[in-house]
RNA sequence: GCUGACGUAGCUCAGUCGGUAGAGCAGCUGAUUUGUAAUCAGCAGGUCCGGGGUUCGAGUCCCCGCGUCAGCUCCA
């Protein structure tokens, strides 16, 4: 190799000559001319720059297009900046915080006067567009912490950050046309590559996430490098919002919360209440199968019991305020756990008696902050699947292969993917580290050995122990937590949690907490979006309507609603107004089945079924064969 | 809890400059007896979130609460 050229490595392992003090923009256009148009960013050695950084010699480097997803990070963190320049311009003393990529789009916090209107926004968004047009190389530049200190001395956020650089860290800053951040990068080339974007909603955010500072204003956008894209994700956003649980609630009169019941207060009306009772029963059933034990507690206990637990110190702002009658203090339950414990602690246990699982629907109550209260999702009251399980150490991974078994079965019913995520200990963890770890390990293991594609979060743990969190996705693609199996190695030192041994002395018994379905009100929230409203057949409140084409076929669909009654489907008659009426408020309710009855249908003693969103496409059928088919996907629990 | 927006019939919403509240859907009644996503007509339905204030007069303007929504923060 000679000094008048170095060697960068490509993806392929092809090897490129350049000459020294080429960047990656240079080899692009080596490579060819429609490379050298399409490139953004590249990775070179692991790490993603900007495309003009020179290349180092034996440097390995893969070109970043608009193909590679590493890359739409890039382009939306340059999408906060023209942002962020459009603000600038329009806004010329703003304050300027922090503006990353997110999973999905891109934001920036701005230390403004007065909030930003919709109309701010918009104009907001107009001036990007000519930042865009303007086409602004982006350029960085290696400053000494005395230079940054001056180029940012009238930004308060900016000098904040600055002063906690280490004193060998690296200061960059960018600028694209009139504005200058301080930032890490790296950025697309130029404002121009950033074409399909929209700014989504400005709320306030507290500068670093910190609820005791001052409150910036935050504007969010998304980005995306084709039309397509950016329209499909609006589309989805569009999506969502129809398929909103508290507007379907509202709609399929499943729930309601209201204001004089008290704000975070779900009210389940008949239909909610069906779907929640078949969920119930079914998990309960599933339960027994799987060796649990179904026990009752209280919604109110002592005070007392929470300060063993040692709840009430951490969590008293959380908790509903004590009733008090002359010194005896109770508070409404806000966790099931230790009612559980003190059931196991009524009598001395045996190591041959565990694992011993307690599960509940145990009704809690929590004294939510008014601004986190959503729907269902997040309430004040809300009755979880609880269930504690008393093992021995070395039953550790034996239950957790139970639990992921369960876990997998329940949610495979509802249709969910999920993907599962390990929490390690965190500093604050209590008790011996080794044995925490040694249970991480254990944990760590059970997960391999079933071949999970795990995410490892380092430090996630509780305080008391390790857990295993599951996490499902629903039919928008949206992630909602879906189980969650703790280990604690705390209560038991607490409650004085003890199993007598083999060798006949006490030894200390630890607990995993589980949930599988979370909550039943978040649960069924999250179900209502997940299907959109459309329950399959099992689950449905209402599973067929009947509907007779004219007065005079209405004794035959009476004979067919009793007759599917009979079999324990959930039906009703509708007779009211013209066919096409009706049918149309069925779909709107989204009953899965319309069975319609008129003059053939009577006489050849049959039914046409007509199956929720499939048109005019129906077919008619005996109806002992109707009935089969609607048992045979109720038993199977169909997803339809 | 914080910042902002919002709160009108069961639901979705309109209501101009401060002059005493309206539509569609749903509901009810009647007519119609209907063959695949809205038949027609009529009736009924209001503490304009609550409380104060300004005003001759407040759904509308001001203040204080409550609630909802978005985001932040929090979530045993």
């Amino acid at each position: 190799m000679n000094s008048e050229s170095i060697r960068v490595t490509l993806p392929d392992g092809r090897a490129v000559a350049l000459p020294p003090g080429c960047s990656a923009a240079d080899l692009a256009a080596a490579i060819g001319p429609g490379l050298a148009r399409a490139a953004l960013a590249a990775v070179v050695d692991g790490e993603i720059v900007d495309l003009n950084r020179p290349l180092a010699d034996g440097a390995s480097v893969r070109l970043l297009t608009d193909r590679d997803p590493e890359a739409l990070g890039v382009l939306r963190h340059s999408a906060a900046h023209v942002l962020a320049t459009a603000v600038r311009e329009l806004v010329p003393g703003a304050g300027i915080g922090f503006g990353p990529a997110i999973d999905d789009g891109f934001y920036y916090d701005f230390d403004v006067p007065e909030p930003f209107t919709p109309d701010q926004v918009e104009a907001i968004e107009k001036r990007m567009g000519e930042v865009i047009r303007a086409d602004h190389p982006f350029e960085r530049r290696v400053v000494t912490r005395d230079e940054a200190l001056e180029l940012f001395a009238d930004d308060p956020l900016k000098l904040e950050r600055l002063v906690e650089f280490a004193d060998d860290e690296v200061i960059t800053v960018y600028r694209d046309g009139p504005f200058l951040d301080l930032c890490r990068g790296p950025h697309i080339p130029t404002t121009g590559r950033l074409r399909h974007f929209k700014l989504l909603s400005a709320a306030g955010a507290y500068w670093r996430g910190d609820e005791r500072r001052r409150m910036l204003q935050r504007i969010y956008g998304t980005a995306f490098f084709t039309k397509k894209d950016l329209r499909t994700h609006l589309h989805r956003l569009e999506e969502a919002k129809k398929r909103d649980h508290r507007v379907l609630g509202k709609r399929l009169d499943l729930f309601s919360i209201q204001e004089e019941v008290g704000p975070g207060f779900v009210l389940w009306h008949p239909n909610g209440g069906r779907v929640r009772r078949i969920i119930e029963d079914f998990l309960r059933d599933t339960l027994v199968e799987h060796g649990y034990e179904i026990v009752y507690t209280p919604h109110v206990a002592s005070e007392e019991l929470y300060r063993i637990s040692g709840h009430l110190d951490v969590f008293a702002d959380d908790m509903f305020p004590a009733m008090d009658d002359d010194g005896d203090r109770f508070r409404m339950k806000p966790m099931n756990c230790p009612h559980h414990f003190m059931i196991y602690r009524s009598q001395t246990r045996s190591y041959r008696d565990l694992p011993l699982r307690f599960a509940e629907l145990g009704t809690c109550y929590r004294y939510e902050r008014s601004g986190t209260l959503h729907g269902m999702l997040r309430v004040r009251s809300f009755t979880q699947d609880d269930a504690h399980i008393f093992i021995r150490e070395d039953q550790i991974a034996d239950e957790y292969n139970r639990l992921l078994d369960l876990g997998d079965h329940l949610l495979r019913v509802f249709g969910y993917e999920y993907r599962t995520a390990l929490s390690t200990r965190p500093e604050k963890a209590i008790g011996d580290p080794a044995v925490y770890d040694a249970a991480s390990d254990r944990l760590a293991g059970v997960l391999r050995d079933r071949g999970l594609d795990y995410e490892l979060d380092e430090g996630g743990g509780a305080f008391y122990g390790p857990k295993v969190d599951v996490l499902v996705t629903d039919a928008l693609g949206r992630e909602w937590q879906g189980g969650t199996f703790q280990l604690d190695f705390l209560m038991p030192e607490r409650f004085g949690l003890e199993y007598v041994g083999a060798d006949n002395r006490r030894h200390r018994a630890v607990v995993v907490h589980r949930t599988l379905l979370g909550s039943m009100e978040r649960f069924i929230g999250g179900l209502i979006e997940h299907y959109g409203g459309a329950f399959p057949l099992w689950l449905a409140p209402e599973q067929v309507r009947i509907l007779p084409v004219s007065e005079q076929w209405t004794e035959s669909a009476r004979e067919l609603v009793a007759r599917l009654r009979a079999e324990g489907l959930r039906v009703e008659l509708d007779d009211r107004d013209t066919l096409g009426y009706r049918i149309r408020a069925a779909e709107m309710r989204k009953v899965p089945y319309m069975g319609i009855v008129g003059e053939r249908e009577a006489e050849a003693g049959t039914v046409s079924v007509r199956m929720r969103g499939a048109g005019r496409k129906q077919v008619a059928m005996g109806r002992g064969e109707f009935v089969e088919r609607l048992k045979g996907e109720v038993e199977r629990r169909a997803l339809g």
